[in-house]
DNA sequence: CAGGATGTCTAGCGTTGCTAGGGTGGAGTG
DNA sequence: CACTCCACCCTAGCAACGCTAGACATCCTG
């Protein structure tokens, strides 16, 4: 492997990233529907089959966004619950962080949890991020709870229906803050 | 207004419950990206244009078939919550029968609660049979139970996001018996 | 029976995700 | 230094999408 070759490793290892926040970025601004494989490549300043020569396809490159934001979305629990002034406390921080997340970026939530996506949950090949995520919510039951993982599984269904209900005004926008409340009582006695 | 033109009337209100069986039989069949106005049109025996005189545009089309879906919905948690025992195991009854639909019929509620659709949740011109399914859960609770709807709110999220999870893999398939109990547990003594 | 309205179809527009095939320019070799 | 070759990228195009304009036929009305 000469020195050639790995700069041309790095300049396309920095092209892929290039092809995700663009795609992000394009989401963000005007939806998922917007973002093409026509305008994604105009965007990154190259051909659309250079697109293809670093995903298989679109869902792909919206894979590896969801990915990105998961990633961002643990960082984001885990701030939230280490801030905490106790256990007791950090159930109600995760939740509102993750109700907060959703909130403020509708778009990235809506590809890492709504939209069809490549990655492998809840099995042996489950990217760390993913289990990072998924792990904030069960550091927030007591070690001694043994069915840690299923109130995990219960508390998360519950936000993410909250979240996307919310979302698609399926149930009215405010009121949020009761929802959470009353999520969060009918959980932290027996946490 | 002529024997004939009534005629003519009924002929049109008969295809147009035509096209919303066939978008569902295709959809049931082969999943909703599978729906397209050509295969659509070809099922009913018809030119596209066609469909664009009784509906205004595709999202309509999905539309009508959620709310009919929502009918069904309605009456399917209405039957369970009757049957059950006592107002106590009618939360548990409604919640399975929720499942149980979202369950059986995966593309049917992808129309109803996942696509986009024109339907006005959660406001003054919400269309009866929504709000007949939301009041079955509401119906669960209490009647001196003064935020029975933000209990029903939060019930329906959970069970959204159970249903939703577990459809597209984020949570395994299986274990749904156990999440539907540990929800209820969770809810049931203050109901 | 002519005229008009109603209804339906053919054809086509612009856009989508994706791909085949040609051309160019730099890397390695004699 | 010249030549070959290969890796890369772009132009062009395919089939399918949602949707619509305009022509054609069919039927009721005066």
């Amino acid at each position: 492997m000469s020195a050639i070759s790995e700069r041309r490793e790095r300049e396309r290892a920095r092209r892929h990233q290039l092809i995700i926040t663009a795609a992000r970025d394009l989401a963000e601004a005007e939806g998922w529907e917007a973002v093409t494989t026509r305008r994604l490549a105009e965007r990154v300043e190259y051909s659309q089959p250079v697109l293809y020569s670093h995903f298989d396809g679109k869902d792909a490159i919206v894979s590896a966004v969801a990915l990105d934001g998961i990633s961002e979305l643990a960082a984001h629990l885990r701030r939230a619950r280490q801030a905490a002034p106790g256990p007791a406390h950090a159930l109600r921080a995760v939740c509102r962080a993750y109700l907060d997340f959703a909130t403020e970026r509708p778009v990235l939530y809506e590809a890492m949890f709504v939209l069809p996506t490549n990655l492998k949950f809840a099995s042996a090949e489950t990217p760390p991020p993913l289990r990072a995520a998924f792990g904030e919510f069960v550091s927030c039951f007591r070690p001694d709870n043994e069915r840690r993982e299923l109130f995990a599984e219960v508390l998360w269904s519950a936000l993410h229906g909250i979240a996307t209900l919310s979302r698609s005004g399926r149930i009215p926008p405010d009121g949020q803050e009761e929802r959470l409340g009353l999520l969060i009582t009918q959980i932290a006695d027996t946490r």
